[in-house]
RNA sequence: GCGGAAGUAGCUCAGUGGUAGAGCAUCGCCUUGCCAAGGCGAGGGUCGCGAGUUCGAAUCUCGUCUUCCGCUCCA
């Protein structure tokens, strides 16, 4: 039997493996940033690569970009980040609730609890980390980290149109680190003021045929969860209803995943009209919009977006694929393993080889020529010891097979796969693992 | 940001003013040999950090950082 895991759970797998630990920790930690560890840092990448593999490379209308953290100060202004996040703040110091500064009719009394002159003075709650560009500190050259990666792509976007010769509909996906001082990080790696996002821009042509092509990414997003092993119970597409969505979108649906702690969101896929290049066309005074060859007019493209935070989704992949699993062993007794079910294609390690015995040189060595040839093809790991110990190491982690060179290798050249998720055991000749994996195993690249 | 609780080895914790501990984990050797936890041994902690009180502080006081729970925030 299966059962959920509790996040304090998923946090110690987390560490006590090498998946992640939190950021600074020899300083005493540094609230809202994490590390990835050994394990980690691969099992993210993979998420990266499988979102990249599916949005940019398997497909012809879309390209990938890469830009700057840093970008001008106008940018955000634009955005509408910098009036955005300059909310000023008070809180009642009787009744402890928070009011925006500007909101309040009266600025003497708490409209909750009545108090008068209890606030107190007012804050400013800068959500987008600030830097300076040049060694001066002045307010000339104040800029910030950029809060989200879509606006480098906005910015950019006739240089990539006109270089990529792409027409809508297309996109332009990028996956990059973006800033937040989140007011309350925590939940582990989900609200973290420090993240990677994947997004998505995708222009269309404003010919009525958008909410189709809007339907067609949900779709789209909809089968990759699924294609990852994400557990159809624990996943749901939530349409924002008209009042929950922005002014200017036509459309909004989040993609929610079921954590322990409730439902958190992983992706936002948005129907944003023409509001982005307005925006940077009336701040900048340059023209973004497309000539129609068709109706000889100029437009400006309707924009699909499909933004996702790469964090939160390998916190979902591990969270997802945790399992406790309990059993009866040979005589009776209750015995449980913890078993990370990744995809293949997700898992940091795809193949672990193992030596039976560890004071075998024949046998070792036989073990390890079989990782080196494996290792070209599959993320691979090479160990040695009691068998048993083994396996669990390797299910806590998540890798799909291990190999075992044992005494029967040495005279018929026969090795033993154990497959994760059954405990199944198969002898193959050892020339031919490759041809065996080709059936179950995706090699780099392939999804 | 507010209120409450907590922080000692990688993990779970014991240790209430007098030499820093256990179990598990890790590493080495032996044993076993196909689903962990058999034997022997080793490494690992200026007790979150910084001040103070004291002959002496993991222990008492103050500050600070971090984590958890609740509120707030959710741009």
């Amino acid at each position: 039997s299966a059962q959920n895991a509790t996040m304090d759970e998923i946090t110690a797998l987390a560490k006590r493996r090498g998946f992640i630990f939190q950021s600074s920790e020899i300083y005493g930690g540094l609230n809202g940033f994490w590390d990835y560890g050994p394990l980690g840092a691969v099992l993210k990448r993979n998420v990266k690569n499988a979102w990249w593999r599916d949005t940019v490379e398997l497909r012809d209308d879309v390209v990938g970009f890469d830009s700057s953290i840093i970008m001008h100060p106008q940018t955000w202004k634009a955005s509408g980040h910098i009036d955005a996040f300059h909310d000023k703040l008070v809180d009642c110091k009787i009744c402890k609730h928070r009011f925006r500064f500007d909101h309040l009719k009266d600025t003497h009394q708490c409209p909750d609890c009545g108090s008068k002159e209890s606030f107190t003075e007012p804050r400013n709650f800068n959500l987008m980390m600030k830097t300076q560009i040049g060694p001066m500190e002045d307010t000339a050259s104040v800029a910030y980290l950029r809060p989200e990666t879509a606006q480098g792509i906005f910015v950019n976007f006739k240089n990539v149109y006109q270089t990529a010769r792409k027409r809508p509909p297309f996109g332009i996906a990028q996956i990059g680190k973006s800033f937040r001082n989140e007011i309350t990080p925590g939940n582990f790696t989900f609200r973290v003021r420090e993240f990677e996002q994947a997004e998505l821009e995708y222009f269309i042509p404003n010919d009525g045929n958008d909410m189709t092509l809007f339907a067609q990414w949900v779709d789209r997003r909809k089968a990759w969860y699924s294609n990852y092993g994400i557990k159809a119970g624990r996943l749901r597409f939530y349409e924002l209803t008209e009042s929950e969505r922005p002014h200017y979108a036509r459309a909004g649906i989040d993609v929610e995943y079921l954590f322990p702690w409730g439902w958190g969101e992983l992706e936002s896929i948005a129907h944003r009209g023409t509001y982005d290049l307005d925006a940077h066309m009336n701040l900048s005074g340059k023209d973004l919009r497309f000539f129609d060859e068709a109706a000889k007019a100029h437009y400006t493209p309707l924009l699909i977006e499909c933004s996702a935070g790469m964090d939160r989704t390998a916190l979902t992949m591990l969270v997802d694929a945790y399992e406790r699993e309990k059993s009866v062993d040979a005589q009776g007794k209750e015995i449980e393993r913890v078993v990370l079910r990744f995809h293949p294609f997700i898992a940091p390690v795809q193949v672990a080889i193992f030596s039976l015995a560890r004071n075998k040189p024949d046998m070792v060595q036989k073990a390890r020529s079989i990782e080196l040839g494996l290792r070209p093809l599959y993320r691979t790991q090479y160990d040695e010891g009691n068998i048993g110990q083994l396996y669990r190491r390797q299910d806590e982690i998540g890798t799909p097979f291990c190999v075992t060179v044992d005494y029967e290798t040495l005279d018929d050249g026969t090795v033993t796969v154990r497959e994760r998720d059954s405990m199944k055991q198969e002898r193959v000749a050892a020339s031919g693992l490759q041809a065996y994996f080709a059936k179950s195993l995706p090699v780099s690249g392939s999804t």
